[in-house]
DNA sequence: TATTATAGTTACATTTTAGTAACCATTGTT
DNA sequence: AACAATGGTTACTAAAATGTAACTATAATA
């Protein structure tokens, strides 16, 4: 009986994708960037409003906490890096990855999408 | 002073969409497809995997119950059609709306994204 | 007569997600 | 001495999403 051979980490990594995501490469994508502030804060930091409280002010409905679980997830997933400045008072700023930026074709279509679909649909007369 | 004029039905509408989803596009776009197991449904109906039991079959950890209210959104949000046949036991049958047959080029760029970031990244050697 | 098949619904319990408000550290300014 | 500015953390509460299991209807079949 032939044994197959596999690069033992990617297969821990297969396991563990398999488990998140249920394999479903559509699903992991909508797990990760579907956060209820994502998107925009993924778009605010696009254009360089990079720091917490310039992102606070452009979402004031969203609290505090709820900016830092967002942001901290973002940096797990590998869609942003954290950057902090040892300075007083704190600065921290925020830029997209590669993995970051490869989103924006993505976006592009989410955003086609949402446009032609929902917000400006045309009438079947 | 100048009056704009604009179709008030569609005023609605816009009012409502910005309440919904804050006006963002692409926040809309995740919210409509962004549910525990749309996407997956979606995929099966597309391959015409088209009944209430079908479906389930085919995503056993899904309840009837999500099932159900997962079935009910997309059809509110006009992504699928159901249609009763009056027979017993009762059959029915979901499709594709025109809408829904739109999302296929979405689909693709989500699934490419989530192959080649999440499910396969190339190893930073 | 009990069972099967389909496509659900309903009530209730549990889990997950999100909101609120107070608190922290440090330096410079008033 | 008190307060502002930044980037958070923490404990507690409320709300939303999801799971579980029992129940529904009707005709055909064993």
């Amino acid at each position: 009986m032939k044994k197959i051979e596999i690069n033992s980490e990617r297969f821990d990594n297969m396991v563990e994708n398999i488990k998140k995501y249920g394999g479903c490469p559509v699903s992991a994508t909508l797990k990760i960037i579907g956060g209820k502030w994502k998107p925009l804060i993924l778009y605010f930091i696009s254009v360089d409003v990079n720091r917490f409280g310039q992102l606070q002010r452009m979402m004031p409905d969203c609290s505090k906490r709820m900016m830092t679980t967002q942001l901290r997830e973002l940096e797990k997933d590998g869609l942003i890096n954290r950057k902090v400045f040892a300075e007083v008072p704190p600065k921290v700023i925020y830029t997209l990855t590669i993995t970051g930026e490869n989103l924006r074709p993505l976006f592009g279509e989410l955003r086609k999408w949402g446009i032609e679909n929902i917000l400006e649909p045309k009438k079947k007369s």
